[in-house]
DNA sequence: ACCTGAACACCGTTCAAGT
DNA sequence: ACCTGAACACCGTTCAAGT
């Protein structure tokens, strides 16, 4: 059940066939994004780098700088698998809602780093494109120079910001007995101090934040996403002048 | 520089006097509150929290089972702090507002801790009075059970998810030239290429999501939060019957 | 410039032993 | 039950040395 399976890790690094080519910083970052995939973001060692690529840990050091700094970098990668729709010829709100989802898409299908996109700081020029078609949309949507700052803020903060906190990741170690005590807390709970939350514990345990066990990445928040969605484009359709 | 400026740091635990009582995991809680308040989660170890207390590693392993589960509680502690405003006689468009203000307001106090509730699993009972509140507004507002998850949901995801993201962190190491690079970055665009972000570049550089490299824990995004939050309690209000 | 090979300081966790 | 004292396996990073 240890994320580290490969027999033999840890061992000095073997190449298969004489002289590799040069190391890249491509190949470092697709290395780690796998890692980071198949086992999480405590999986993301310079080591397990080095030892998938066949080299020493200083080798992955000396391209990325630091854990810190490779963690940051495989981050930015997520931005690249973003698809935007076309533009042209679509109303602004159905351009957000297509916006948000793909974000959520892409979010989902590297839920680890979620976790890095949502809570850390990501400077990547790779990103601009996309920031240049979200603005482009909100100024032809009507927001002019000083609302279009507060708006965009709005909508990505929304569009980054509720997949992050949804694709939430349980912790690591315990002995998964934690969610059945949760689930039984929960039952517990006295229905006299807790009458609204007794009352719809049906619908909401395990499908509501702070009254679940289960990850976004397994259990997936699609009808509250699609009803935030539409309380967003509505609530900035109010704020439009006219 | 460096985080751990205690002189002799790492060397035997020192007793001041006599027997200290007992370890309870109160105490343990509030001296990992203070160091990530300090020092930010990677200063967070079994072993700095050992020598705040004058104890041995595994005295605090004992307590608390692993670092993750330390964390895990000492994320939950901040949810303690929040005191939310009477909900008699209150719209509740202006409770929702206060609630939500009252979420970021303790997430920046401990902001190093906001990335661990924006994005793990936080399973506490000791939340469960504020969710109660919540469920509690939305029902009298005219939610029922179907909508009432989904409302309930699109509210929280926004107050937490928001300010997580808003709270990002900077990246621990770097020389700090990073910065000076990405705004070098910014202003180096080619303007043929980026119309819209060019012409918004002097409102939104270091002030917008994806394009600042200051964390919102030093430079807050108030007026864009202000907006957010008018957008959700007006695309909220458009899904109530009438 | 790019990497090997080895070392250092640190950390989470485990273990036997004490009380 | 609660903690000491020491150890183990692992990790990020550094360093000298090679090419």
């Amino acid at each position: 059940m240890s994320p580290q399976a490969e027999p033999g890790a840890g061992s000095k690094p073997k190449r298969s066939s004489g002289r590799r080519p040069s190391l890249t910083r491509e190949e470092i970052l697709a290395a780690a994004l796998a890692i980071v995939d198949e086992g999480g973001l405590d999986a993301l060692t310079m080591r397990a780098v080095a030892d998938r690529l066949g080299v020493y840990p200083n080798a992955v050091h000396w391209h990325m700088g630091s854990r810190s700094g490779l963690i940051g970098a495989v981050s930015t990668k997520v931005f690249d698998e973003i698809r935007l729709p076309p533009q042209r010829d679509v109303p602004w709100p159905d351009w957000i809602r297509a916006m948000a989802r793909e974000i959520r898409r892409v979010m989902r299908r590297h839920h680890h780093l979620a976790q890095v996109i949502g809570t850390q700081l990501v400077t990547t020029t790779g990103a601009m494109p996309f920031v240049e078609r979200v603005l482009s949309v909100l100024t032809d949507a009507g927001f002019d120079d000083e609302r279009l700052t507060v708006a965009y803020n709005s909508v990505i903060g929304f569009a980054i910001g509720w997949p992050a906190l949804e694709l939430s990741t349980e912790p690591t170690d315990q002995h998964s007995a934690w969610k059945d005590d949760f689930a039984a807390e929960l039952a517990g709970l006295n229905p006299l101090l807790f009458p609204a939350l007794t009352r719809a514990m049906p619908a909401v345990r395990n499908r509501a934040y702070l009254l679940r066990w289960d990850s976004g990445a397994t259990e997936p928040l699609d009808t509250s996403f699609e009803f935030a969605l539409d309380i967003l484009v509505a609530g900035l359709g109010a704020q439009l002048p006219g």
